[in-house]
RNA sequence: GGCGCGGUAGCCAAGUGGUAAGGCAGAGGUCUGCAAAACCUUUAUUCGCCGGUUCGAUCCCGGCCCGCGCCUCCA
C-alpha cells in the first residue's frame, strides 16, 4: 500500500510522493507568540509531528520549516502595555512554546524561522507584486487585489466571482477597493514599532510572511503545507494568491489541515474560558505523554472532543503498552520460536503501517498494536511465547514508538535512583520471605508514594516509575 | 445562506455491500499472602431518521433531522 493523504485543494485522497527524490519539503504555520499556546494548537502540531514521523519511517528525508509569528497586532498591543520591546515580549512565549513542544516530544522542524528576521524579504516580495500590478496603496498600507488573481477561492472552494460578496461589507471597509482584499504591508501608526522599507514605514501583514519564508527555504513549489482548518480561509487562500501571483507556479502540492480540538463540544476559545495550556494539564498531575497520546490517537482529519476522562483513558492505554514492554524484558521465557507469534507480529506491523498510510488513520493503526499485545500476553500467560519471539515483538513496539513515542515515562526530578530502588526491593523480598507482610507492604507503599510501582510476578519483582 | 467535518455500545473510536476492530469504564472468573499486572467470559439483533436499489446495506442512491467548524483575528 502506498501513502495517501487527503488534499484540501482537490478534496480527494491522493497518493503522496515528493516532487523530487526522497526529500519532503514541508511548511507548517507555527504559533503567534503573544501567549502560551493551548492544547488545541498542540493538536495541530501533534498531527504534524505524526506526519513527519510517518514520512521518516517511510524513508523520506524531511526539510520542514515552521514559522514563528513574532509581529502582529496582539503582540504589539501586549508588548506596549507591558513596556517591552517586541523581542523581549515574544521571546518568552517562543521559549515556552519550544519547551512545551519538547515536553510533548514533538520533533523540531529542520528550520524554525521568525517573521521579524525576514522583513526585507517580505518587502522585496511585495515590491515585486506591486510591479506586476497585483497591489494598490491606500493610506500608506499596501493591499493585495484579489481581483488580479482569478483562481482566488480555489482552496476554500468558495466562489468570489460575483459582486455580492463585496457588497455586504463595503460600509466599514472604506480603505479597501474590495472587502476581500488583504493587507500586505501595514502603515506604521504613531507609537507603534515599524520598519523602514521602500514600501514606507510599517510592518508586514500576517499572510505574506508564510509565502516568503516558505519559498525562501523550500522553493517556489513545496510538497506539503499544514495548519488547522481555520487557516484554510483566509490565510492559506491568501498565501496561494500571493505566491502564485509572484511565481506563476503552483505553490503547494498537498494541503493538509487538522480539524479542531473541542472541549465539551465547543471549540476551544478564550471567550468561552474553556481552553487549557499544557502547563494547566501537567499541573493537574497528568503526564505530557498522555496528552500526546490523546491528541495523536484519533485521526487528524476528525474533530476531537477533549475530556479529562479521555485523558485518563489515554494514560491507562499507555500503561498497558508499557506493561507489555516490561514483560518482554522481564519474563523468563523458554527457548525456541513460536512461528505463529512471528506471523502475528508481522501482520500487526503491516496493519499498523497500513493504518498510517491511509491518511494517518492512527486509530486504526493503534488497533493493530493492541490486538497484537493481547495475543502476545495470552501466549505469554500460556508459556507459548518463546525467547525467539521477543525480537519481533520488540521491533513492533519500536516502530510503534517511532511514531507515537509514549513508552518512555517523563522523568520526574527528585525521584529515587535505580540503586536505591533495588535496595528497597531487596529488603522487601527478605521481609516477604520471613512472612513479614506488614513491612513488605510498607516498602511497597513507600515506593508508590515516590512514584515507583512494584509488581510481583512469577519471574520475580518488577518495578516501574509512574 | 455558502463551504467543510461528523452522527457506530456508558465514554472515545475503526470499519466493510454479506451480517459490527481497538481503547477506556462496568460485571463475573482465573492467578496472587495482599496488591498490581495479565488472561478468560460478559456489555451494540445494531450502526441519527425515512424511503429506494439489492438475494442481502451500517457501508450505495435520494430526502430529512441533529452537532460542530470556517466564512472577521484564530491551530
Amino acid at each position: 500500500m502506498s501513502l495517501r493523504f487527503y488534499n484540501t485543494l482537490t478534496q480527494e485522497l491522493e497518493e503522496f510522493s515528493p516532487a523530487e527524490g526522497k526529500t519532503v519539503r514541508m511548511y507548517t504555520c507555527g504559533p503567534t507568540v503573544y501567549h502560551y499556546v493551548h492544547i488545541g494548537n498542540f493538536r495541530t502540531f501533534t498531527f504534524q509531528d505524526i506526519l513527519r514521523r510517518t514520512l521518516i519511517a517511510r524513508g523520506y528525508v524531511m526539510d520542514h520549516v515552521m514559522n514563528i509569528t513574532d509581529v502582529e497586532d496582539k503582540i504589539i498591543r501586549n508588548a506596549m502595555a507591558a513596556g517591552q520591546t517586541l523581542k523581549e515580549y515574544t521571546s518568552q512565549y517562543t521559549q515556552a512554546f519550544l519547551d512545551d513542544s519538547a515536553l510533548l516530544r514533538l520533533q523540531r522542524p529542520e528550520r524554525l524561522v521568525f517573521a521579524t528576521e525576514h522583513i526585507d524579504d517580505m518587502a522585496a516580495a511585495i515590491g515585486k507584486l506591486a510591479a506586476s500590478s497585483h497591489t494598490y496603496v491606500s493610506e500608506g498600507s499596501t493591499y493585495f487585489r484579489i481581483g488580479s488573481f482569478p483562481e482566488y477561492g480555489k482552496l476554500s472552494h468558495t466562489n468570489f466571482s460575483g459582486n455580492i460578496a463585496g457588497a455586504r461589507v463595503q460600509v466599514d471597509e472604506y480603505d479597501k477597493d474590495d472587502a476581500r482584499d488583504f493587507v500586505l504591508w501595514k502603515a506604521q501608526k504613531p507609537g507603534e514599532p515599524g520598519w523602514e522599507t521602500p514600501l514606507g514605514p510599517g510592518r508586514p501583514g500576517w499572510h505574506i510572511e508564510c509565502s516568503v519564508m516558505a519559498m525562501k527555504y523550500l522553493g517556489e513549489t513545496i510538497d506539503i503545507h499544514t495548519g488547522g482548518v481555520d487557516l484554510i480561509f483566509p490565510h492559506h487562500e491568501n498565501e496561494i494568491a500571493q505566491s502564485e501571483a509572484l511565481t506563476g507556479k503552483r505553490f503547494v502540492r498537498y494541503w493538509m489541515h487538522a480539524q479542531h480540538l473541542m472541549v465539551e463540544g465547543q471549540k476551544m476559545s478564550k471567550s468561552l474560558g474553556n481552553f487549557y495550556t499544557l502547563r494547566d494539564i501537567v499541573e493537574r498531575g497528568y503526564q505530557p505523554e498522555s496528552i500526546r497520546y490523546l491528541l495523536a490517537s484519533s485521526q487528524y482529519n476528525k474533530q476531537l472532543n477533549f475530556t479529562f476522562d479521555g485523558l485518563k483513558a489515554a494514560a491507562t492505554s499507555i500503561e498497558r503498552l508499557r506493561n507489555f514492554d516490561l514483560r518482554l524484558k522481564n519474563d523468563r521465557l523458554a527457548a525456541g520460536l513460536n512461528a505463529e507469534m512471528e506471523e502475528r507480529s508481522a501482520r500487526a506491523l503491516a496493519d499498523f503501517h497500513a493504518g498510517l498510510d491511509d491518511d494517518l488513520n492512527t486509530a486504526d493503526a493503534l488497533a493493530a498494536i493492541f490486538e497484537y499485545v493481547r495475543e502476545a500476553n495470552t501466549a505469554l500467560d500460556a508459556g507459548q511465547f518463546l525467547a525467539g519471539n521477543v525480537a519481533s515483538a520488540g521491533r513492533l513496539l519500536a516502530e510503534f514508538d517511532a511514531i507515537f513515542e509514549v513508552l518512555k515515562p517523563t522523568g520526574t526530578a527528585g525521584s529515587l535512583s535505580d540503586a536505591e530502588i533495588a535496595g528497597l526491593v531487596e529488603e522487601r523480598a527478605k521481609a516477604k520471605k520471613s512472612k513479614n507482610f506488614a513491612r513488605a507492604d510498607g516498602i511497597r507503599n513507600e515506593l508508590l508514594e515516590k512514584g515507583v510501582v512494584l509488581e510481583d510476578t512469577k519471574d520475580g519483582v518488577r518495578w516501574k516509575r509512574k
